[in-house]
DNA sequence: ATGAAAGCGCTAACAG
DNA sequence: CTGTTAGCGCTTTCAT
C-alpha cells in the first residue's frame, strides 16, 4: 500500500503517533517537530490510510446512495448535488444505481454494509422493507427520498405529490375547461405515483368530474418509447380526451411524440402535462408544462437531515414534504371543446 | 461497528480464522461446522467489514471515477454504465463531480487517496498533469476517457473527434452545399475541442473554403444560455452565415434557440449541428443533428482496461480510440444560398 | 480439519 | 512536549 505511517516518522525522526497528531492536530507538536513531519510526509507523498483510521474511530466518512439510475436528469441533479455536499463536509459517496431492481437494490445493500458505510440515502425500489430494515437494525442512518415503505418509519424528505398533481390537474379543470383528461401511470406501483393518482382522482372529484377508468392506462416501462404507446393506446380508446397526464417527464414527452403521430396537434388538439421538470423538458419544441420538483431544496434537506442524524442517532425520525410547483409553457392550451 | 468476526466465531463455537475461512471458502472446512458458521452469520447479521481485509490485502475494491457533472446526460450515461460493469465485478466507485473546477478535482484525487482506491477513471479538468501524475507513482492504475494531457502517458479510451467533427463539417459542405459555417467553440481549450476544431478547418480547407475567423466564437460557460449568446454574437457579426456547428449538445441547442428568438427558421435558415449525442436532441423539435459519441462501447471499454490494469500493472499503456458517428436529424437542410 | 497468533496502518490511552 | 503500546477486525501463516 505504500508509503505508511512508519516511513514518514522514520524519515522524520519521530514516533508514529507524533506523524499522527501532527496530521490531525490532536496535540501540541512543537514547530520544528511539525515542520520535520510536514516535510516528510510531502517529499514522500504520504496520503494517510483513512479507511485504517475508521477502523479505530467506528466511522468511514463514507455514505451510501441507492437510486434507481443517475442517467436520469432529475437523479443526476440530485446525486450531483447531494455528492457536492457532502464532499465539502469530507464525507465521500458510493452511488449505486439499481435500475429499479429490487435484486441490485439488495445487493447494493449488501456492499454497503460491507463497505460499512455510515449512513445511507436512499430512492428504494422496493416496497419490502427487509434489507433496509437491517440497515436500521444497524444503527446506521438513512434517509428515504420520495417514497414511503409502508410500517418502515426512516428519515424522509418528501415530494407532495398529491397536491403537485391535483394542483396540474385542477389548472386544467379550472383555468383551460378540460373535462376529458388521460391518466398515463407508473408500470408498477409505489408510493409517490400512488400519491400523484390520488391527486388526480381528487381533483377530478373535487370539481364533479366522474371518474373514468378507461381514461386510465400504465405505462409498459419507464422510457420514452413507453409514453409513445400509452397514449396511441388511450387516444384509440378515448378520442374525446382532451387532455393527458404523465407521471413522468419522460412520458409524457413520449405522449407528444405519440400524438403528434397519430395527427393531432399538440397543444391544440391534445393538452400534455409531465411531472418532475427535467431541464431539457424546456428546450423541446412546443417545452412541456410539468409539475417541477424543487431538486436543490430537495438535496439540502436530505444532506442536512443526514448530517445531523450521524451526530445524535438516537431522535425520532423526521419527515419533511416538499411543494412541487407548476410550470406553465407550450404544450397545455384551453380544451378544443370548451363551450 | 456492530458484529464482528468475533461475535460470529463465539456464537458459532469456532475461531475466527474458520469463520473466516467458511466466508471466503479459502480452505477445507467440514461440512457442520460450515453450517453452523453461516448460521451464526445469519442470526447475527453479520456483514465482514471490507476495509479492514483490505488493509491485509491491500486492496479496497473501491474505484474513484473524477467526472465534469454527473447530471450531464452523457456522463451521466457514462456513469451508470461504468458503474453497474464494476459492480459486477465486485468495485465499488466513489464518483467526485469537479465541476470543471481544477481545485476541487485536486481535492477530489486527495480523498480518493486517502480512501485507497485500487483504480481511477478521470475526464480530467486539469491540463497540468501534477495530481495526476502523483496516483500514477503510486502505481495506482488511471484510465483518461476522451482528454489527453500533453506529456503524460496513461491508458486512454478516447473519441476520434477529430474525425467526427470532419466529418459533419464535410457533410454540410459536400452535401448540402453550406460554405458559410459558423462554430461555436469551448470556453477554454482541452484536448477534446482542440481536436474538435482541427476537424472543422481541415475540413473547410479540403474543400477549398477559406478559414474566416470571424466566423469562430467561443462559448462563455458551458451552458444553454451560453449557446443562445454565442449564435447571437456570431450572426450579427455574419449575417451570410447559413450553418452553425456548436462543440456541445447543449451549446447547439441554445444556439437553435437564439437563432429562433432572432427570427431564423430551423433548419431552413440556418442548419445547426451538435455534438455528443445526448438523449433529449432526438425529442426536442426540430431533433438536432449531432454526433453521436458511442457511450456503451465507451464505457465497456474503460472497465475492460482498467480491470485488465488492475490484474498486471506493468505493461505499456494502451491508447484505444473510438469512432463518433453522425446523426443526421432535423435541425440541418440544404444552405439557403446553394446556388 | 481446525486453532493460535502475528500483523496490516493507524488512533488514542497511558507514560514519562 | 513526545514516545510506547494496545487494539480496531480481519487474513494468513504456522502449528497441530
Amino acid at each position: 500500500m505504500g508509503v505508511t505511517i512508519k516511513d514518514v516518522a522514520k524519515k522524520a525522526k519521530v514516533s508514529i503517533a507524533t506523524v499522527s497528531h501532527v496530521i490531525h492536530k490532536t496535540r501540541y507538536v512543537s514547530k520544528e517537530v511539525t515542520e520535520r513531519v510536514n516535510k516528510a510526509i510531502e517529499e514522500l507523498n504520504y496520503y494517510p490510510n483513512l479507511l485504517v483510521g475508521s477502523l479505530r474511530k467506528k466511522k468511514t466518512f463514507t455514505i451510501g446512495l441507492i437510486i434507481p439510475n443517475i442517467s436520469n436528469e432529475t437523479f443526476g441533479k440530485l446525486s450531483e448535488n447531494i455528492q457536492r455536499i457532502l464532499f465539502e463536509k469530507n464525507y465521500n459517496l458510493i452511488i449505486c444505481n439499481t435500475a429499479n431492481s429490487v435484486s441490485i437494490e439488495n445487493a447494493a445493500i449488501k456492499t454497503l454494509l460491507t463497505k460499512k458505510v455510515d449512513g445511507v440515502i436512499a430512492i428504494p425500489t422496493t416496497t419490502e422493507p427487509t434489507k433496509f430494515l437491517e440497515i436500521k437494525n444497524m444503527e446506521i442512518p438513512i434517509v428515504f427520498i420520495d417514497r414511503i415503505i409502508s410500517g418502515f418509519e426512516v428519515d424522509s424528505v418528501l415530494i407532495n405529490n398529491y397536491k403537485g398533481t391535483y394542483d396540474a390537474i385542477s389548472y386544467l379543470i379550472k383555468d383551460l375547461k378540460h373535462r376529458h383528461i388521460g391518466y398515463i401511470d407508473r408500470p408498477i406501483d409505489h408510493s409517490h405515483n400512488i400519491e400523484q393518482k390520488r391527486g388526480y382522482i381528487e381533483a377530478l372529484k373535487d370539481n364533479g368530474i366522474t371518474i373514468n377508468e378507461d381514461f386510465i392506462v400504465r405505462a409498459e416501462r419507464f422510457d420514452y418509447s413507453a409514453g409513445v404507446n400509452a397514449v396511441k393506446l388511450l387516444l384509440k380508446r378515448n378520442p374525446e380526451l382532451t387532455a393527458i397526464f404523465g407521471y413522468y417527464d419522460i412520458i409524457a414527452m413520449g405522449a407528444i411524440r405519440g400524438a403528434i403521430e397519430m395527427g393531432y396537434k399538440i397543444p391544440n388538439d391534445i393538452s400534455i402535462i409531465g411531472y418532475d421538470g427535467m431541464p431539457f423538458t424546456s428546450v423541446s419544441n412546443p417545452s412541456l408544462t410539468t409539475v417541477k420538483i424543487p431538486i436543490t431544496k430537495l438535496a439540502n434537506n436530505v444532506c442536512n437531515l443526514l448530517l445531523k442524524r450521524l451526530e445524535k442517532n438516537k431522535e425520532k425520525n423526521v419527515t419533511i414534504k416538499l411543494n412541487p410547483n407548476l410550470l406553465i409553457r407550450e404544450s397545455v392550451t384551453i380544451a378544443r371543446d370548451a363551450s
